[in-house]
Order: C-alpha cells, then structure tokens, then sequence
DNA sequence: CGTCGGGGTTCACGACGACGAAACAACCGG
DNA sequence: CCGGTTGTTTCGTCGTCGTGAACCCCGACG
C-alpha cells in the first residue's frame, strides 16, 4: 500500500494482524512498523527487493502467528496481539465458533455449546451473540449472520470481500 | 553489518538470537530475513532510513523477548529501568504473577502463593491486589482483572491493544 | 399492493455476585 | 512515639445473564 496515502488502511489492517508492506514516497520520513506483521520500502525501488521484502513478511506471517483466534481455559481471546476476556457464556459460543472458524454454525449447535444443561429462552443466545460481538470487535473478529442458517466467525479484513446477500443465497 | 562480507557473523549472531541489519551491496539479491530480528537495507542509504530500520528492530526485540520483570531474594522489584520493594506478602503475590507473566493466574492459586501456610479473610487478596496495583504503577505494569477468573499482569505498552473494558480513572 | 409474520437486532431492566476502595484496628521494628 | 505492614469490615460500583419488548428487514399471501 502506498504511504503515506493509505493511513488509515494501515491501522485497521494492523487491527486484524493483516501483513503490510509500505511503499514510502520519496521525501518522506519512513515509520516504523507497529508490529512483525509490518515492513517498508522506499519507492521507486527495484522490483526484486519488493519481492524479497514480501518473501520475508509471507515467512515470518507463516512461522510467528497462527491465523486462528486462540482461546484459552481461563476465558482469554487473543487474536491479533490483544486480548479480551469473555464471560463463562460467551467463552462457551466462541469456543464453538472457533472450532468452525469461517464456516456456519447453526443456532442449536451454539444453544448446546453455551448451555450444556438446557438452553433458557430463545432469545438469550441472540442477546449474547450481540454482546460477544461488540467484545470481540477491537480486536478485529466479526460473527455474521447467515439468515435462518446459523452464525459464522471470520477476521474482518475476510469480511471486506465478501457480499453478505449473495453468502445468503449461495449457501444452499 | 555488511552483506554478503559477513556472512558467517549473520549466522553465528542469529544462532544466538541477536537483532541483525544487513547492509546490502549494490547488485547483490537481497537476502530473506530468517526471522523477526533481522532486516536489510540496501546501501548507500539515507541515514534517517537506516535508522527507522534499527529503531524497528529494537521494537520488535522488546516484543519478542519482552523483558520480565525481575524480582530479587530481597523483594526488589525491577523492570523497565525502575525498581520498588515490595513487603513480603506482595512479593510472594507478585512471584505468582511473574511466573505466568501475561496469563491468568487464578484468586485461589495467588492465595496459595501469598499464603502458603493458610489464607485470612476472603477479602485480604483484594486489599493486597489493590495496593499492589497502586505500587507497580510507576514501573509501567499494569494487574488486570479478568473477572470471576483472577488476575493477570503485563506492562501498560501492551495493555494498549487490550481490553478496552478496564481503563481506570488514574489517581492523584 | 398492503399487511402479516418469521427471523434478527438492539435496548432497558432487575437480580445477583464479584470486585474496588476507604477506613480502621492490631502489630512490629527503630 | 512513629511509620510501614497486615488483616478486617463495610459499602459502593460494575459485570454478568436472563427476560421482555420495540423495531427492522424481507418474503409470503390474500
């Protein structure tokens, strides 16, 4: 992405732990980069240090970070170098949309998950899923709905390129 | 360093874990970095360039090996440059906190290790959090809650890009 | 073409429990 | 006697979690 044109692209990238690389303009002072995920180049440059500088993102993308939220046994979700904590309920649901990370999780599949013992009221487990997205939200996590079909967990920056109505129709 | 005139010194120095910026020649491939701590930069470069670069190392090498605090025999508490002492009670509960830097430690294990020989009142982990909390302050660590769960230290750079939920209203 | 209803979202509220904070008493070493 | 440490009590605050209800969108139906 260019610099310093695309500011605000950078941070909301650097808020899902999307790997960046920085074309600086000429004149201008380099940044320093927010995170490993992170790195530079002046332009005009050669084509070949471009590639190298990708290379070394890509490898240290692969071998530094899982892409997965990880959710630990004390209710700790981290992801993207921060952390939340979710209460008994909400840890239960994430967990079982992590372990379907991406892909729909029906409503009665996540009932079971948070309530082991026998689901309360219907509407208990909208009411959490609404809180459990504005907890996760910082740190760049989105539950979407697929409508009468169930839930389903990704990164926002996935969440970008995909068009909510036709993830409804394509899911027959 | 120079690259490729050290090569063997690039190795010797990421074998120990060393932060590396390799001088590239004209003409010469950049190399892919082997891992978070190295970088290049081809010169001759801009010295403001080089030093964007080295200051991005030293990021990431505090980010990777984040420094522990050190708690000493004596209960002398240091970290980032500061010391506080810690009177023995607070010194054991910060013990516990230190060996799992940066996770939960649950109420009933930091009971047990603040009093080994039996805890008083359901209330003195509270007090004794509290004035911890009050003393580590000026060190730049922080003790969050993780509610119902315990209690969870780190440095306040990092609490950043944390749990928003929890910023406190700092004291005179 | 209106309206009806299912599915989802969001808010407000109440009950309960966990935690924070201040104030206080007892203790101890210099 | 004084200041620092420790433990307790008490009260206030806030997070958690279920419920009810208002609202919105959209497709079905007469």
């Amino acid at each position: 992405m260019r610099w310093p044109l695309e500011r605000e692209r950078r941070e909301s990238l650097a808020a899902d732990g999307a790997p960046r690389l920085l074309l600086v303009d000429a004149g201008v002072a380099a940044p320093v980069p927010a995170d490993c995920l992170e790195d530079w180049i002046r332009v005009p440059a050669d084509e070949a240090d471009v590639q190298a500088r990708v290379e070394g993102l890509r490898r240290r993308l692969s071998h530094h970070r899982a892409e997965l939220p990880d959710l630990d046994h004390d209710g700790v979700l981290r992801f993207a170098g921060g952390w939340v904590s979710l209460p008994p309920v909400e840890a239960r649901l994430m967990g079982a949309l992590i372990d379907r990370f991406g892909a729909v999780v029906r409503r009665s599949d996540l009932a079971e998950a948070g309530w082991p013992e026998g689901a309360p009221g219907r509407n208990a487990l909208d009411v959490h899923v609404l809180r459990l997205r504005r907890r996760i939200d910082p740190l760049g996590l989105v539950i979407k709905t697929v409508r009468s079909r169930g839930y389903l967990l990704e990164s926002d920056a996935e969440a970008e390129t995909s068009d909510p109505r036709q993830v409804h129709v394509r899911q027959a």
